[in-house]
DNA sequence: ATTGTATATGAGCAATTATTCATATCTACT
DNA sequence: AGTAGATATGAATAATTGCTCATATACAAT
């Protein structure tokens, strides 16, 4: 059940004209994700939007997953950037980080509703393999502390289950809201949850 | 963004022969989608696995995604009888009910992983919304009690939220699972967060 | 200028897909 | 046995898709 794509670039961009051309490439592919989901992304429309020829598409992609792999790289690596920078920025009580969590990724919501629901090979990406065991391993330092006076039985395992469960409620509170819940109370829901798990603060 | 697919049986089935034909239609569809998923999902494979010509899909179904529908919604009801029958069997503590949740899960998880991850239309499919209220409800009704000791801000979102990180918890221990992990430390751990959330038992 | 390399083009091919429909077969009833 | 409606068939069609390749253009170095 691994994906079977050859995910890398056929050909570095050598400079000017060439970056250009696969940066319109990414782009065009991240908007189309966005509108229209997984399923209608083809190599001929990604050509058109980008304003670029079919040919040119292949002359540095192996083909439609090359592309995807590289718009989710860099995708993962924006959300990480603002995890980077909210984390640091404010205070790191609850309800902080559960906002940080929410507008990272509100702020690219309907890339992210086509990334996780459409995509069938993006579990098995590197992108997504790394940025499990990150989340992982600050999940293990945030509450480590706090779980310390309670800890639970497989601590790894919670660890593991708890980045499910934030991920999860804010995935779920973005892309199939309860009708009429606000983002303060999606945020404020979600720390109060948090609390009762890891402890306060 | 809603699915414009006719979803209705163009015919029901009249008696001996046809049912037998819907049938075997449903059973193979619900194969392939295990074995290869949505993206590989044809009409022509449904029908040679099914041992029945193409036309004879397309005499009870209006197309593809209607064939999809019909076996979402068997799959939806097979998996609210096990809850129904896990939760009335047993005893209802927190244990407990973690278990039944995870192998009802667990006793159809190629499927699962299919409808969970590649169909894009899914998500507004009536048989999920009416799951998405059902598991709201029983939420509600279970940990109302044990809520109104210590309540939350926001009950609803928190029950909404609730269902939605118990769901994700499930479904990446089954579908993505930390590496060595057990049934046995999934369904403990999950317990011990339920009780932290909402109290013991 | 000239030459060589990098880059861009897009018509077209081979493969696949969902779906139709004219025809055949079966079943039930008289 | 005869007939009518229900059911089954699968070759054919129209549309779409990923991708190639022969050709053209731009750029850089001499």
């Amino acid at each position: 059940m691994t994906q079977a794509f050859d995910l890398n670039m056929k050909k570095r961009p050598g400079q000017g004209r060439s970056r250009a051309t696969v940066e319109a490439v990414l782009e065009a592919t991240a908007q189309l994700l966005a509108e229209s989901g997984y399923g209608a992304l083809t190599t001929n429309h990604i050509a058109e939007r980008a304003g670029v020829s079919i040919g040119s598409v292949y002359q540095y992609f192996p083909g439609k997953e090359a592309v995807v792999a590289q718009v989710v790289d860099r995708a993962v690596d924006d959300v990480l950037a603002d995890f980077a920078a909210g984390l640091l920025a404010g205070p790191t009580d609850n309800r902080h980080i559960a906002a940080v969590v929410y507008d990272a990724i509100d702020r690219r919501a309907a890339l992210v509703r086509a990334l996780t629901y459409e995509i069938p090979f993006l579990r098995d990406l590197p992108a997504i393999t790394n940025l499990r065991g990150r989340l992982l391993l600050l999940a293990g330092q945030i509450y480590m502390r706090t779980m310390a006076a309670k800890p639970f039985t497989h601590p790894h395992v919670a660890s593991f289950m708890l980045t499910a469960m934030v991920r999860s409620a804010v995935l779920d509170s973005i892309l199939n809201p309860l009708p009429g819940m606000t983002r303060e109370q999606a945020i404020e829901t979600l720390a109060e949850i948090i609390a009762r798990i890891a402890g306060p603060a």
